[in-house]
RNA sequence: UGUCCUGUGGUGUAACUGGCAACACGUCUGACUCUGGAUCAGAAGAGUCCAGGUUCGAGCCCUGGCAGGACAACCA
């Protein structure tokens, strides 16, 4: 065996992303001494999504698969954007999805004082100068694509004046807006970006961190990669619409002549029926179509969580999508599979009735009850067994009887026979129905012989049902969702906003469903396979007496898909 | 119009860096099943945006097009 050709499994599993081969040529060149350091610089102005999860699984996830580290760090230049809240719920949300960043949890306010150093250095290298235009003034001297931007009249203010005034900025003696320091880099550059960048602004505002010691806050360009340097991080992971960021970013580092970070842009995550961008998310919150934040409908971390998502099958997923700079619109499908996968191997299996109908066992003895064995989960022998009281009267899906079936109905209906799930085969004989025919109840006999994990039950029947014993049920509200948009790309129609394609059926409240009475202990958050129907879990609203479920998940049907 | 990024089955990602395109989701069969779930077996589906070129050989290299996206905030 000394000549084998690499088996595709092992070329699989061999195949990087074109990150992680990036990273692997700088460990093998030596750079950085083979040092891994990554960060996720989340703006502590919203909330995280199911696309950030996308980014923090690779940013810790690089540092993680080459020994390396990862900080996190909060962005927050922008005061009157941010608020201590949402630093509280990122970290939350980070936690939960099962990363550490130790101690090193940073700010970009922390460097503020290393940040007006090096400007100050840039000033005295000539590179930087104080501007008193107008915000309406530096608009109106851009030039176009092909013609540079005028030069602000202060340009070449000389370096000690820009040094007095920029400190001056920083001892507040100027109102909001009234100055900027300006980079000066090239103002006929092709990438607007390098046309004199503005770096600092002047905001009389009170900082979440800093308080009121600063009135002069830095902006992206001049913080964010100045941050990297100090933290020592060798590759800087963010999205594509920071590629055009990346010359003036390496500028910096040329010019202040600071640690070399790489900047790494990779496409961001598209979700199919749903958005991601943080502004309409909130818009969503604020004009109420959704009931926060946390709402399951959400792509939110917090609402994905309240929806049932396990940090597991978010990680799985963002690990299936793959890393690469293309754009990309994902299906939600996959989504979707991956909680199944995961909630297929742990969730308990639990008898829930979403739209309950009578099913009355006329051949079976009044006031009886029986206890019968089932088992809590097939995919996992170590979960056990419980048992479940059987009696007369049970719930039953109303779906799951017809009178007049299609050849291909596997259920109840008149004169055929149906295994219920753990207990016995019954026969339908009969239903009751009201002045508007509407279905009562149905009545039918069972076969006493016909008990699961007795010799006699052999017999094969063609369908098997959920149930739930009428007088011992407990009352549930279970709360369905579908896709928050009826449109694979709601933001992506040109003339149309994308709220013209919310779905005024993402959620289904049904008030009366019948579910297992050991469900009367399950706690917050707990998952459920409720067998037949899919994935479950508790919701917080429940309180004592009164149980709330959210469908996380529905189970593949291909009942469903033969009726269309 | 300028600069930059990107074009591989329906979707996403690969192809050990020149050797006739693989994996996953989705779709469709069939088997099995006390969940029409799961599991198992299998199938269909791209000749890699287009046109030239280099080469024995190109998705990978070169040239020229075309298409999509990003940028032009005192947001990040």
């Amino acid at each position: 065996m000394t000549d084998d050709k690499p088996t595709p499994a092992a070329n699989e599993a061999r195949s990087l992303n074109f990150i992680e081969q990036i990273v692997e040529e700088d460990i093998r060149s030596g750079k950085h001494k083979a040092r891994v350091h990554t960060r996720f610089p989340p703006e502590p102005n919203g909330y995280l999504h199911i696309g950030h999860a996308k980014a923090f699984c690779l940013d810790f996830g690089i540092a993680e698969k080459y020994g390396g580290l990862c900080n996190l760090r909060f962005d927050d230049t922008n005061p009157i954007t941010e608020d201590t809240s949402y630093v509280d719920s990122i970290r939350k949300d980070i936690h939960w999805m099962g990363f550490d960043w130790g101690n090193r949890e940073y700010y970009a306010s922390d460097y503020f004082d290393q940040l007006y150093d090096l400007a100050v250095q840039l000033i005295k290298k000539g590179k930087a100068f104080v501007c008193q235009l107008t915000a309406d003034e530096v608009n109106a001297s851009r030039g176009t694509d092909f013609e540079p931007d005028k030069p602000s009249p202060y340009r070449d203010r000389p370096v000690e004046e820009n040094l007095q005034l920029f400190e001056r900025m920083k001892n507040g003696e100027f109102p909001n807006d009234s100055m900027t320091l300006r980079a000066k880099i090239d103002l006929s550059s092709p990438n607007m970006h390098m046309r004199d960048p503005i770096l600092y602004r002047i905001r009389h505002a009170h900082h979440h961190r800093t308080g009121d010691k600063w009135c002069i806050y830095p902006m992206y360009d001049w913080a964010h990669g100045q941050s990297d340097s100090i933290e020592g991080i060798t590759h800087s992971l963010c999205t594509l619409e920071f590629v055009p960021h990346r010359p003036l970013y390496e500028w910096f580092i040329r010019e202040l002549e600071i640690f070399p970070s790489r900047q790494i842009e990779f496409a961001r995550l598209n979700l199919s029926y749903t958005i991601m961008s943080k502004r309409k998310l909130l818009q969503l919150v604020k004009e109420e179509h959704v009931k926060g934040w946390d709402d399951p409908r959400m792509p939110t971390i917090h609402g994905l969580r309240r929806r049932g998502y396990t940090p597991e099958s978010i990680r799985q997923f963002a690990d299936m999508v793959g890393i690469a700079k293309r754009e990309n619109v994902i299906d939600v499908a996959l989504l979707e599979y991956c909680i199944r996968e995961d909630l297929n191997k742990r969730a308990p299996r639990v008898m829930g009735v979403l739209n309950p109908v009578k099913l009355i066992i006329d051949n079976y003895p009044e006031g009886k009850t029986e206890y019968l064995d089932t088992v809590n989960n097939p995919e996992d022998p170590e979960a056990g067994t419980r048992s479940l009281p059987f009696s007369r009267e049970l719930w039953i899906e109303r779906e799951d009887f017809m009178e007049d079936p299609p050849k291909k109905f596997f259920r109840l209906s008149p004169g055929n026979e149906v295994r219920l799930k753990s207990a016995y085969i019954v026969k339908a004989e009969s239903v009751e129905k009201d002045a508007d025919g509407i279905i009562t109840a149905i009545h039918c006999t069972y076969d006493p012989q016909s008990l699961s994990g007795s010799d006699e039950a052999k017999r094969k029947v063609k369908g098997t049902l959920h149930w739930v014993s009428a007088a011992h049920a407990l009352d549930a509200e279970v709360r369905l969702y579908d896709r928050l948009f009826n449109d694979p790309d709601p933001d992506g129609h040109k003339g149309h906003n994308f709220k013209e394609f919310l779905n005024p059926d993402s959620l289904t409240i049904l008030n009366h469903c019948k579910v297992e009475p050991s469900l009367g202990e399950a706690s917050e958050l707990d998952h459920f396979q409720f067998i037949r129907l899919g994935c479950f879990n508790l919701d917080p609203d429940s309180s004592v007496g009164h149980l709330v479920f959210n469908r996380t998940v529905g189970l593949k049907d291909t009942w469903a898909k033969m009726k269309q």
